[in-house]
DNA sequence: TGTACATCAGTGAACGCGCGTTCACTGATGTAC
DNA sequence: TGTACATCAGTGAACGCGCGTTCACTGATGTAC
C-alpha cells in the first residue's frame, strides 16, 4: 500500500542508522540485508525500494555513520582539554566494548580494503578527522602537527582494533592504557 | 588411492601456507575452502582429510603464518639499526601492497574480533611481538619500554591498515611516511 | 622374495543452507475532475 | 466537497547461486604371511 512521503523518508533514515550500527558491530559481510530490515521493523523485500543494492547501502551508511563522529570532534575542538578527553574516550574500554556506537575507522578499516564502493567515503572521513586533530589538538613540540595527528590517530585506531581482537582482558586494557598515557598526559 | 606418508605431511603444510597467504590477502570470510585447495593443486574434497573444519584451519594457519614474523623479528634483534629497519619495512609501501606476504596483525585484526577460534593464536603472537620490540628496539628516553612498544606497534598496525583502506595513493603514502618518520629518525 | 589383502588420501558429484535479489500482489494514500 | 482512479511502499514466497561439508568410490601403497 502507499505510505505518506514523510514516513518513507523516515524509514530510509532508520535503515541507514541500523545498518551503520550493525556494520560496525559485525562487519559488512557479517550482516545480512534481512537483519538490517528486521532491525527497522520491516521485512526484507522493500529494501530495494530504498537502495539499489547492499553495496550501495554500505557506501551510503558509511557516509551517514561518519557524520556523528565529525560532529563530536568539532564539539571537542573548543578547548585543548576537550581534545585530550576526546582521545581518552577513544582509547577507552567503553569504546572498545561498543563498536556499534563507536568510530568506523577502528571498526571497519580492515573491511574497507575489500569493499571498493566504500573507500571514497572512508577516505573522506579519515582526511577530515586528521585535519581536525592537526588543527585543534594541543601538540607539545614544534614538529609538524599533521604528521603528529597521523601518528596519534594511527595509534588510536590500531590500539582499539588490537584490543578488540585480543583474548585476554588485562592485556586488552594494557594496550588501551599505553596509548592513552602516551598522548594525553 | 593411498599416498606415501611424507607426501601427505607435505600437502598439509602446503594447505597451511596457501591458507595463511589467502586469509591475509582477502580475510577469513573472503576465502573459500575450494580456493585454498585449488592453490595447493588439489580438489576441495580431501580438505577434510587434513582439517576438521575451515575454522580449525583458520586457527592453525594463524599459528603457522605467525612463525615467519617472529623469526624475522628475532633476526632483527641483533642490532639497533636492524630493529629500526624492521619498523621501516613494516610501514613501507611494499608491505602495504603485499598483505599476503605481510604481518597478520595488520591484515587480520578486524577479522579476528569476529572469529573466536583464532583469538588465542592471535593474542599469543601479539604478546610475543610486543615483548621482543620492548626488549630490543633502541628506545630513546627513560620511559617504560613495554608501553612505548605497545604505542609504536599500535601506530604501525593502524597505519598499515588505514593506508590499505584509503582510496588516494598520495594520502596512503603520507600515512606510512608519518609513522616511519616518528619512530625511525 | 613373492603374493594377497587392508589401508586411506584423492576424486568429484551431491547435500543443505543462507545469502542477495526479484516479483506478482495488496491496499491506503494522493490526485484529477 | 465527493468520487474514481492511479500510484507505489510493503508483503512474503520464490529465484539462483555459492558456500561448507559429506560420501560412495578409486586405486597405489604398505603390510602380513
Amino acid at each position: 500500500m502507499r505510505y505518506p512521503a514523510a514516513e518513507t523518508a523516515e524509514k530510509h533514515q532508520r535503515i541507514l542508522t541500523a545498518a551503520a550500527r550493525l556494520f560496525r558491530e559485525q562487519g559488512f559481510d557479517g550482516v545480512t540485508v534481512g537483519q538490517i530490515m528486521q532491525a527497522t521493523g520491516l521485512t526484507h523485500g522493500p529494501f530495494y525500494n530504498h537502495f539499489a543494492s547492499k553495496e550501495a547501502l554500505m557506501a551510503e551508511s558509511t557516509l551517514h555513520g561518519s557524520e556523528h563522529s565529525r560532529v563530536a570532534l568539532d564539539a571537542a575542538s573548543a578547548s585543548p582539554e576537550a581534545m585530550r578527553q576526546y582521545v581518552r574516550d577513544y582509547v577507552s574500554t567503553a569504546h572498545r566494548d561498543a563498536p556499534g556506537d563507536g568510530c568506523l575507522l577502528a571498526a571497519l578499516a580492515g573491511d574497507v580494503r575489500k569493499q571498493p564502493a566504500v573507500r571514497p567515503a572512508f577516505t573522506f572521513h579519515l582526511k577530515t578527522i586528521i585535519g581536525k586533530l592537526a588543527a585543534h589538538f594541543p601538540w607539545q613540540k614544534k614538529r609538524d602537527p599533521r604528521q603528529q595527528a597521523i601518528v596519534m590517530l594511527s595509534a588510536m585506531v590500531g590500539a582499539v582494533a588490537l584490543s578488540r581482537a585480543v583474548d585476554d582482558d588485562a592485556f586488552s586494557d594494557e594496550i588501551l592504557k599505553a596509548v592513552n598515557t602516551a598522548f594525553t598526559t
